[in-house]
DNA sequence: GCTTTTTGTTTTGCATGCAAAATGCTAGGC
DNA sequence: GCCTAGCATTTTGCATGCAAAACAAAAAGC
């Protein structure tokens, strides 16, 4: 639906009145996006009122959308302390694979089964697109690629509340990949994969379409560990904003 | 501090104004066992003014509440127009089947290779606890150690995201599971099956565990269709209200 | 000089108020 | 007689206001 990602990235100079009845889900779209650019640090308080003023809305849907993102899990609701950017731990991204895994496997089980041939042409047409960044060099586009293929995947095992329960996951985790930088030779084996990824789809071989998800997965947290421990050791001293 | 939360479980007969920072929690609380209760039917409208006079709030916390409630996945909030409870179809049924099975493997494989001697005694004791419930034919205790044996195996597992999206999916199920009334050689067959779930913990063979508790999910959903296709049967006249 | 208490400020949580949208009803037209 | 348009009521969504709790800093005590 929304295709308009193109003001996402940058902020809007105005905050123009946006239309009644869609402002608590515009700004559950527009924290999120503070909080995966890392505007919003991990652990740091969510400054309420200056965000209020930033977004020109009163408190009220503000909170709304926050416990929204609590719900989620992106943030941390204490009471009487207010919210906190959840902090993305190690640990947590290590609980996190296992779950991501046996989730992506079923995804890629019942996607190998029931994709059409119109599908097919489509992750194909994403994945070949996604080799092109790679060999560019483009590491945004390809990661943009790269999680369209996902979510065509998802969309493909035509099963809504995996899919919802798989990017809530992936949400939780996007902040870490934002920050990523792959090496080269990780990226290429990620390449690899995806190429194993579209064959096992074009074989519609679910077991191994699945195998090969679940390990591929396995390399994508490596590096989402690897960016937070390198986070980690840089110190938090991005948090210091004002 | 306060740490009456005793409670939780029972209905407090008068709402007598809660602790400052703890409104929204317990009404997310209050609503989710007023629908799985069915006092609000599912595909109903939530009548936001009557709930606010009844658990005398004002209507903020209440909706911050439903916004909860909604990404939860137990009503569904439409712009403009309110929230309604989510009506849970067989459909919908048949799509979380799958995804608690994989999550219920997973976390049987997890709780065998980790859970502590302690751990197992509790699951021993909750486990035989339940069996005398089935034999006294009491439903409702059997469902509640029921409950409780799956959120230990849960906890076993040592994974909080793994439990936390498990639990979310269980609940919105629960109303279904609430009121239905299972066969009694279906309930002979649950009672089996957990024989043989502890069985397996015992020897913490977790493939084994696994597998037995997606099959044993099987039946529980399929007891789970049953009730929603009986419901469906009887018509949805629980709805009208006024 | 250090700890502790007390006070002032900020922030949070909830209640209330008001405008826009939706819903229901009545009257008018075909 | 049925359908549609207009109006009134209800409901929803957001802004604002106020009291309590947390945070921070300064002053008092040791």
């Amino acid at each position: 639906m929304d295709t308009e990602s193109a003001e996402k990235r940058g902020l809007t100079p105005f905050p123009e009145p946006v239309a009644r009845g869609a402002l608590h889900d515009r700004l559950v779209a527009r924290l999120r996006d503070l909080i995966i650019e890392g505007e919003l640090s991990p652990g740091a308080r969510v400054p309420e009122r200056e965000l209020c003023q930033r977004f020109q809305v009163s408190r009220t849907p503000l909170r709304e959308a926050l416990k929204v993102l609590a719900a989620d899990g992106l943030v941390q609701l204490a009471p009487n302390r207010g919210a906190r950017v959840a902090a993305l731990t190690v640990a947590d991204v290590e609980e996190m694979f296992p779950v991501m895994g046996a989730l992506e496997a079923l995804a890629g089980e019942l996607a190998a089964s029931r994709i059409t041939e119109e599908g097919l042409a489509e992750v194909r047409a994403l994945h070949y697109q996604m080799v092109l960044h790679h060999k560019r060099g483009e590491l945004a586009a390809y990661f943009r690629l790269n999680q369209q293929i996902h979510e065509k995947i998802l969309e493909a095992a035509g099963n809504a509340t995996l899919a919802a329960l798989y990017q809530g996951l992936a949400g939780r985790i996007r902040r870490a990949r934002y920050l990523a930088n792959m090496s080269a030779r990780r990226w290429a084996r990620a390449v690899e994969e995806h190429e194993a990824i579209l064959a096992a789809l074009e074989a519609r071989d679910g077991t191994r379409l699945g195998a090969i998800l679940e390990d591929h997965l396995k390399n994508k947290c490596e590096t989402v560990k690897e960016a937070l421990l390198a986070e980690q050791r840089k110190g938090g001293q991005a948090a210091s904003n004002s």
